[in-house]
DNA sequence: CTCAGATCGAACCGATCGGTACGACCGAGA
DNA sequence: TCTCGGTCGTACCGATCGGTTCGATCTGAG
């Protein structure tokens, strides 16, 4: 039951659970490809509770794009952390981590990049900006400890495969693009310490 | 004037009038971005002829995409063919050409991917898929001409980096994303027939 | 000149959209 | 026990959605 019937008992615990339990619908269905009316109840949630909550639905949007932005940034940090020391071994687990999540059924795409190609508000796109910006620390962070002579360029690199291999696992072939996409980050990763 | 007033001048001059009008805006606009009443004004045409030109909305986008993915394939293909015979000249025409595009003020990523992202239903998505299918036949053109090991792999790859380079570009990073890609390009190519 | 067909513009359709209002209910704190 | 605030369910709002229809108008073919 995520939404306890009447209750002063939590406010705060009624919003997290409507972003839980929102953000696989409009990740399934698409930011536009559902109604508020649907939406509620789906989530088991009045709309009078969920504008109470969020204000409108792009509220509710843009808070559920900025715990998922957290949560993917968290979990791909730690998939590279649970690698251990090596900077190659670290960065073949951030692909690793991606394949895995490819071939999962309901995958489709980066909710961040989906939100900002469907809406052009500022605030959507600043939050994927902001999202991209998390993955590209991490991937610097492995860069610098790989040695790499020009650390940004491997980074920005590195993130336009991550980013590439995700669409297109989406749109063309879930199966392969993650272990392809390592498999070039790996020889990127050689190749920009060559001269050391 | 792009649709002659009334007129038997020419059934199929209209429609192909039509095609060219809506592609730029549902580009901007995206396609659940604009109501049909809009996109008919913005097209200079009334909402009866767009209908017996392509029966519903979806009929005009998967038209305008089918449209859209030929363009930017013949684009693609001829920016390499300019660059003349080397593998590496050509590889580094097609992402200077990319480069070009994603500085264009109106730039906002691929249309097809984005289609495919805001809509689930099979036709559009089979588009897009037959789209990346093209963009990969060039780049396996290249990888076979440059002698690289596993073509297939090669190609693959550098689909990634054409793909990820355009979502970091219109999300992230216009001004560099291609000129990145381009180098890791070039450094994949380079070590695909390190051992030949 | 007449006819057929392509087009326009506007009215119209039912459905759905995001968002609001209201009466009833429930549960915790005083 | 009474109050207060979070919640529910439903009805409702105006706007817009995709799509249809119709009369008027224009043009090229015969």
């Amino acid at each position: 039951m995520p939404v306890p019937k009447g209750s002063t008992i939590d406010p705060a615990r009624t919003r997290a659970a409507i972003l839980e339990a929102a953000t696989p619908v409009l990740y399934e269905r698409g930011l536009d490809g559902i109604g508020v009316a649907e939406l509620c109840e789906r989530v088991g949630v009045s709309k009078e509770t969920l504008y109470r909550h969020f204000g409108t639905k792009n509220g509710l949007v843009e808070a559920m794009l900025e715990a998922r932005s957290r949560q993917r940034n968290a979990w791909l940090r730690e998939a590279a952390r649970a690698a251990g020391d090596s900077p190659a071994a670290r960065l073949s687990a951030v692909f690793d981590a991606l394949q895995d999540w490819y071939t999962e059924p309901e995958f489709r795409g980066c909710s961040m990049v989906n939100a900002a190609t469907q809406h052009h508000e500022p605030a959507v796109r600043s939050i994927t900006a902001r999202h991209l910006d998390g993955y590209l620390a991490l991937l610097k962070e492995i860069a610098l400890d790989a040695g790499a002579e020009d650390p940004d360029l491997l980074a920005e690199q590195l993130l336009i495969l991550l980013e590439g291999a995700t669409v297109v696992a989406a749109h063309h072939d879930p199966r392969r693009a993650g272990r392809h996409a390592r498999a070039a980050a790996l020889t990127l990763l050689e190749a920009s310490n060559r001269g050391s």
